[in-house]
This record gives C-alpha cells, structure tokens and sequence, in this order.
DNA sequence: GTGCGTCAGTTGAACTCTCAACCACCTGCA
DNA sequence: TGCAGGTGGTTGAGAGTTCAACTGACGCAC
C-alpha cells in the first residue's frame, strides 16, 4: 500500500478538461440533433456507422464495436430505431446466432437529412476552436488513448 | 444552402477518437468505482469537487457548474448521495433561493478511502498512455474545446 | 452424436438522466 | 408598496442506460 501518485497541474489541467469535454460536447450534440430530429448522438451514430459499411449492413457485434458500446444497449436502441422504420434486424445465413442491422432506406433518407447540420456542429462546437495543428495532435494523442482502452478497437484498424 | 464542409482525415480521426474516449473512459472509471465502492464517476465528482471547496461546501448552481452539469441532474444526485449520508443540503443564510451542498464527515470518509484507487485508475487508464509532452498539448487543446463550449467555464477561471 | 463451454443477442427490472412545469424568493422600478 | 421579470432550485414523468439472467446456436472433445 504505497503512497498514490497525485496528479500534477498538467495532468490535472488535462483530466479536467477532458470531463468536462465528455459532458458537454456530447450534450451540445445531441441538443442540435434532437432539435434537427428527435435524434440522439447515439441514434445518429449506430445509422452513420451502418451507412458506411459494405450493404449498409452490420452484424450486432461490429455495429457495438464501431460505436463502442454494450450489445445490450445497441439491442434497445435498434428496437426503438426498427420501430420508427429507419433499421431492419434480420437473420445471418451462415451462423443463426448472428443477427444483422439494416439501415432501411427511411433511415438513410433521415441520415442525409440530418448530416449536414450536425457536421456543422461538430465543427462549431468543437472542431473550429483548433487550428490544424492541434487536429492532428488531438487525433494522435486520441488514438493512443482508445488504445489503452482497447487495444484492437477498430478505429485503430484502418490508420 | 451552401454545400457542408465534410471532415478531412484529421478531423475525422480526432472526432471518431473522441467520441470513442467519451463512451470508453467514463464506463471503465465507473466499473472502478462502482467495484470499489458503489459509486458513480459523476458521484465522486460531485464530493471531490466539494472536498475542494472552503469550508466543503457550494451552492447548487456553483456545484453544479464545477460539474459541468445541470441542476436538475446535480439535484437527484445529490438526493442520492444525502440519503447515504454523505452530503447534506442547507439553506442559505444570505438569500433563501439559495440551497448549499456540505460534504458530511461520511462522504469525506468515503472520498478519502476511494481516490487512491481512482487516480491511479485515471493513470492507468488513461495518463499513462502518454507522454509528458502529450499530456501538456492535451491540456492546451482541451481547455480551447471547454472554452468554446462555454467561454466561461470554472476550469478557465485559474489558469 | 452427445455433452459442455462459449458466443451472439435479447429481455426486464432497477436505476439515471432529461425535460418541462413549478415554487419561492429576490430585484428593480413605477 | 406592489408587481413583473429573473434567479435558484426541486420535482415527476418519460426516455435512456446498465446489469444480470436467460435463450439458442455453434464447435470441439471424446
């Protein structure tokens, strides 16, 4: 039982702003989007994610992966989605364990609705206050933390 | 309705990383506490926060800001968190709008017994990812996001 | 081919958060 | 002095999230 190692005034300075960052850019976010389209950032995410993969189809799993989150969240946010006609759950062929989400043409429609505005955002809100610089140190430093968090996350995949 | 500016690559992996730290690093802070002691990341927050205080306690609103939340969220926490005894609500002497939140002897007790394992959790999964440079431009590039989300954040009132 | 551990996904209950409505109090101003 | 508008805070309902329990299906071992 060793003494902890407190935390110096960067790494304060950097905890803290990250915490406050995590509240309140996804609340700006969801604010505009539900605002645009009783869409959450969420919401928006799990369609923005399918309408970027081959078919516009994901199996669960991957679809949890690429927006990190829980398969039991996603399965709650994908029956309410379903409900509203913009996914589609069906069977895998091959393994009858996998189901696959559908972005459905309703929901893509929505997506192309929706994107231009919250790009928008996110440069407002977010992007706009960086010069280059700080994008690319941002990005950098970023991706090495969601790879402390999760070594083979998929965003690491591709770069 | 002129045509979005769409991300760049840069933008684009510093935006997808944040959103990934977002969900990842509040989830894996909140197991930590929640295993260590049945506590929220936000509920620690809430009794750090007041832990730093003068005379350990804020008024609401003050709390609230250092929280970066709302009122209405920040008053069923502490609802919570004074029913465990840990907190106490007080009226104002000065104006009777005003409700402050005190940090009981329980929660600094609580508090005390759960930062070691908190900030070395916060090290682990997070800090030590990075370098002493990338933790000072994280701090930096931060700092410029919170300010844009709100120009006049309590973080900013130091520095 | 039967059995057992694992994997993909779903569900319901408990909990948390958000939103809008509301109350009490303060302030300024006629 | 009295009332209009703003401020600080609470509440309840509804939406969203988490957690643990559960179902089926795969796959490998024997």
């Amino acid at each position: 039982m060793t003494e902890p190692r407190w935390l110096n005034a960067d790494e304060r300075r950097a905890w803290l702003a990250l915490l406050s960052i995590n509240t309140m850019l996804p609340a700006a976010l969801d604010t505009q989007l539900h605002a645009a389209g009783k869409v959450s950032l969420f919401d928006y995410n799990v369609m923005a994610m399918l309408s970027e993969a081959e078919g516009r189809f994901l199996p669960m799993s991957e679809l949890a992966a690429r927006t990190s989150s829980s398969l039991s969240r996603l399965s709650h946010v994908v029956t309410k989605l379903e409900k509203r006609g913009w996914l589609e759950r069906r069977p895998h062929p091959g393994d009858a364990r996998v189901t696959t989400a559908h972005l459905a043409d309703a929901g893509m429609a929505t997506l192309v609705a929706l994107a231009p505005g919250h790009v928008e955002a996110v440069r407002v809100k977010f992007l706009d206050a960086l010069t280059e610089r700080d994008v690319a140190d941002l990005a950098r430093i970023g991706e090495k933390i969601v790879a402390r968090l999760d070594d083979d996350h998929w965003i690491l995949r591709e770069s």
